[in-house]
DNA sequence: CTATTTGCAAATAATTTGCAGTGCG
DNA sequence: CGCACTGCAAATTATTTGCAAATAG
């Protein structure tokens, strides 16, 4: 909860422009979704979202929060971090390495750098706290989506699909 | 897959070693599910885990493989990478930045850092795909729940805490 | 006005748990 | 041979979807 009056503005701002421009209705609802992930600096989840902005709008579901948080993800207003719609996987590779993972199938593949291993960190971690493990995580599109050519990096609808082995 | 069948088996080893420390039966699932595991690069979910484990034990459950997986990253033999129990969290901050990520209680702060902006990724990388984010995730204890002091901790359990605002 | 969007309730999906029988040490 | 471990089925939790009513532009 560090973020000042004016930048949230300026959020708002650019979150009304891009509904404009995306012909996507400014409802009571969207504007207060937007609003609470905008304010903070805690990375809320949907039921964090939905608690906040139900103390002002009594009535919003949690299903519309989800549905919001969706697209303004797919208008690039906000980004999803961490479950990418992803499982939980298990590595058995312990030693030091970092990983590049496919956004459009969730390849996750191991790579090693000497240089990544050892970064330096800013002085502004110690006062989060104290690191433990630190790794590069790369995004991307893997070799064989890109040969499968374009495709939209649909979110929701079915199951993940497993494009490992 | 691309693992030696001695790296194979000295994960095996590693393996059978730890359990008789911990004191922990060696049963045959616990076998193949960690053997499942340390066969293979591509960080397998449980789904998959039950799914190669069945053909060789047709009996095996999904619980049984959820159990022992937590039960092998308890014993610091696997990693479990991504949705670490949480929930998708979203972010407005569209600036460059990278993660702080409590491993106890999930925070999840941001930092800032010209220097890990602008790194050098290895060949290896161009290999595996087109990159087109890169972020450092620095996993530890922030200083709330390094406060709190030692806990263990613990995965299953109830619903995940909100350690946030 | 009218196509979008919402809220509801019910459906899915992923993961966890209680319990009685089974097998490792 | 006893207690840790397993399989089953049922419970939980997170998230998505179909549909009729509400509403922004």
């Amino acid at each position: 909860m560090t973020i000042s009056a004016n930048q949230i503005d300026e959020r708002m701002r650019r979150f009304e422009q891009a509904c404009r421009s995306a012909r996507i209705k400014l409802t009571h609802q969207r504007i207060e979704i937007f609003r609470e992930v905008a304010k903070t600096t805690d990375h809320p989840d949907a039921e964090t979202v939905f608690q906040r902005v139900r103390e002002r709008i009594p009535t919003v579901s949690l299903d519309t929060v989800y549905r919001t948080l969706w697209l303004l993800s797919d208008l690039g207003l906000i980004t999803p971090l961490g479950p990418l719609r992803e499982r939980t996987r298990f590595d058995a590779n312990l030693a030091r390495h970092h990983h590049f993972v496919c956004v459009r199938c969730g390849l996750t593949a191991d790579f090693y750098s000497d240089l990544l291993d050892d970064l330096t960190l800013p002085e502004a971690v110690q006062a989060l706290g104290q690191a433990e493990t630190t790794r590069v995580e790369v995004h991307g599109i893997c070799r064989a989506c890109a040969e499968r050519g374009p495709q939209p990096t649909h979110h929701p609808k079915t199951k993940q699909s497993q494009r490992n082995s």
